[in-house]
DNA sequence: GGGTATTTGTCCGTATGTATG
DNA sequence: TCATACATACGGACAAATACC
């Protein structure tokens, strides 16, 4: 494949601007077919007598855009742009886990609880998994610590130190097998007859948890800078000793708490013995816009903070490992009511993940996810640009999906999934995420996860939304 | 390397500045050590959503001041700074687990809780391990049935059929990480202020489990055929409306329940609605005499019996698989209370193991360490004949450890443990088992466990204990 | 068929031009 | 004129996939 293209260095905008048009052309008008390789990023730069990075950016444009696939190693090649349903086959074979076909006709599943495993490093991990099994470490079958591998923990501490502004020493980590676990855990190390106060609309597992411990639950209102701290004293709120928020990105609203909200919780924890709160940063790996505020944790200094992490949506959610960092003055708490449950994780996995985060494969891992996950969101916000007379949109700045809102209420909630339902797309209506969904006084909303999907799959969803609820 | 930096556009000084600052201080005070790479001035920039030639100025000025080395084409690395800081070395090499040792001069540790895993088929597990994560099977990196694999569970069902008489569909079996957090699910499903009649001695992790979750507990006394269960009405254990014991192995007595006991239990338990038989099987793989008693499950007509089992004893503690059988009557309850908990054994151990059972590998070792521990626990039963004038021996018949009593009460248990520590030989006192050690009734007692010691550590460590004991 | 050379996407530090106070 | 911030363009190093011997 030669590519002819007419490159002038002071023509109409940069020269990869140039390349990036020229080819998103070809491609559009079909002189360029779908799967076909394009040349790569060297040849195409001799050929142009550029340097390579021009090129490169003009294929990183266009890559974002869902116009071509880049696959390392072998080349770029070109989207399928608007294209049919393909077939996924079963994975054959082996063991063949069950329920993972969509169900009821439905083609585009907007789930917001979906990841992409299709860039999972499934190499890198079988590489050190087989690497922790060998030279037959019997140690790794015995008996460990019941926080967990130390090591394990000394890495996480230095990761969510750099990366989330996170103070804590390794022997204040728990490690656990997930959040709900955790939580259960959590629950049994504050003990007694606590009062939480959460965020409603909430993360409806951790809800589950604190009412199965018996806690009373009390939920808050929110407004964009999150939930309303005002409440807590004299509002809905009153009467809790405990929160549980999720400040970096809540979910599902996708609120990213402001540092003033965040303040005024802190001052709130530390106005009275035995408060805490519960920092679920579930989601913090992924943001498109504004600048990072660090964890709550880190800003307190008061030791009024439980974090709690997991590496359910940065790596995968069946590995099932999460995190629970306690303030010093909960270990005496930990070790006394739970010191002596053994940890849930079991060891060679520990080492696994330790060896994955030590050897840079988590941050690389990160980073790529990183640009995929922009690359969906690009797609999903560009295609979204139609629905904006109609809807508004929400929760765009990070995390895995956005939300929708009916601006006339032509439709309800209900209606707006149902129609969906009828074209094969499924979204997913923001009253299952409340504590009491006959309370939802919101607009008609609904959730769009975009982060299992294809830059097709979007596209065709979107396209099908548009049908369903009568866009033009 | 993902920093997290506090970044104000109005703050003091420009943004270029702060970055430096910011980094300055890492370094100064450690927490970025000599030679670590700082992220890439697109990364950086990227996160912190500013140019990237703001980033570059950052790390100019670092450079200029001699913080940072630039080594082209790859990265920024943090320079060599005056050794003021004390260099925290990393974690050497592969993954080493720590207090792996045996400290104080122990030289035989007679453990109960051991195991052997000199006979570990570590070539099996990893062969299986890796082929469970070829053929990159996705769907095995998403989220799994809560209550564990379908085809795990029909495995382990019908291997709980054949070998312990167990009766039970794959739907009653939950799959979970480890026994205390099965025991803690358990409680959920449970529920409400339950009163728990226990075996005294009995296991202390569940002890603690249950009253962890605010269960009362009534220690039970038992005899040579097991817990006394006409104390359940109107004894020790009055007003319990759950029982947990081990009928097949106790733990630490080593009594085998018989049969006439284990009919006692269930019409007790089929006498009142709402009571349940908690069957703790732990440890039924490994039985040296008397015929099998089929699982007290299997005997239970009418769904009183909650069985819970786990692989830590014959494959190997730090797997952490276990798994729960639940009468029908329970699952509604499971389904309702604790339904919605992920599992907490990720996906791809599950199906190693799932092939390890299948293949037939779980039999053939099971096999090999009835063998195995067959002839240390002749060896040791051998040994200990010189020891019966002194000793008399007890829970020998099953389990992997026994115990030894003294007959003429010459020592006390503190004595008998000191003396052998003194001779570099670990043995454990009786007491520790106990609910109240104080309430401890037994003539003076000692446990000896032989799973994880060789032929000749086990007679070394009856020389130690004769000469400790005085014994000719 | 197993080792080696080549190709390729991806990462990176660097250099320079431009806009805005 | 200078400091700050951003945009564009350059070419080297690397690991993995592939082609070749």
């Amino acid at each position: 494949m030669e590519l002819m293209i007419p490159l002038n260095t002071k023509g109409p905008g940069p020269m990869y601007e140039q390349i990036y048009r020229f080819i998103k052309e070809e491609i559009r008008q079909g002189n360029l077919t779908a799967g076909s390789r394009l040349p790569s990023t060297r040849v195409l730069a001799e050929n142009l007598k550029v340097s390579r990075s021009t090129t490169q950016m003009a294929y990183e444009q266009l890559l974002s855009e869902g116009y071509i696939d880049s696959e390392p190693c072998r080349g770029y090649y070109v989207a399928q742009i608007e294209e049919l349903v393909e077939v996924k086959e079963a994975p054959a074979g082996r063991f063949v886990p069950e329920q993972e076909e969509k169900g009821n006709g439905i083609d585009v599943d907007f789930s917001p609880r979906g990841i992409d495993l299709d860039r999972f490093p499934f190499q890198i991990w079988r590489k050190i998994s087989r690497n922790v099994l060998v030279d037959d470490n019997r140690a790794l079958f015995l008996n460990g610590d019941p926080q967990g591998e130390y090591a394990l923990r000394q890495a996480i501490g230095s990761y969510l130190h750099s990366a989330r502004g996170v103070r804590c020493r390794p022997d204040q980590i728990i490690i656990g097998a997930g959040s709900e676990y955790l939580l259960m855990l959590l629950s049994l190390i504050l003990g007694g007859d606590r009062v939480i106060a959460m965020e409603n609309p909430t993360y409806k597992q951790a809800y589950r948890v604190f009412r199965s411990q018996g806690y009373q639950v009390r939920p808050v209102n929110m407004d964009r800078s999150g939930i309303m701290a005002s409440e807590l004293d004299g509002g809905m709120g009153e009467g809790a000793d405990t929160v549980y928020v999720m400040p970096s990105h809540q979910y599902p609203m996708g609120t990213v708490m402001s540092v003033r909200r965040r303040q005024e919780l802190l001052s709130w924890a530390c106005a009275k013995e035995g408060r805490y709160l519960i920092e679920d940063d579930y989601d913090s790996e992924f943001r498109y816009k504004g600048k990072p505020i660090p964890a709550l944790q880190g800003m307190d200094q008061n030791g009024r903070v439980i974090y709690i992490g997991t590496f359910s949506k940065s790596i995968a959610p069946a590995i099932r490992i999460g995190f629970l960092v306690l303030p010093q003055e909960l270990m005496m708490r930990y070790r006394e009511k739970a010191g002596f449950f053994s940890s849930t994780v079991s060891r060679p996995d520990q080492n696994i993940l330790y060896q994955f985060l030590t050897e840079g494969h988590y941050e690389r891992h990160l980073n790529r996810m990183r640009a995929v996950y922009k690359g969906k969101h690009d797609i999903l916000l560009g295609g979204l640009r139609d629905f904006e007379e109609a809807f508004s949109i929400g929760g765009e700045y990070a995390g895995l999906h956005v939300l929708l809102t009916d601006r006339k209420g032509r439709y309800t909630e209900e209606e707006l999934e149902k129609a969906a339902g009828k074209k094969g797309i499924r979204v997913y209506g923001l009253s299952r995420y409340f504590i009491h969904p006959e309370h939802n006084s919101y607009p008609p909303t609904v959730l769009l996860g975009y982060a299992s999907l294809s830059a097709e799959e979007i596209q065709r969803g979107l396209k099908g939304l548009k049908e369903a609820w009568g866009i033009a």
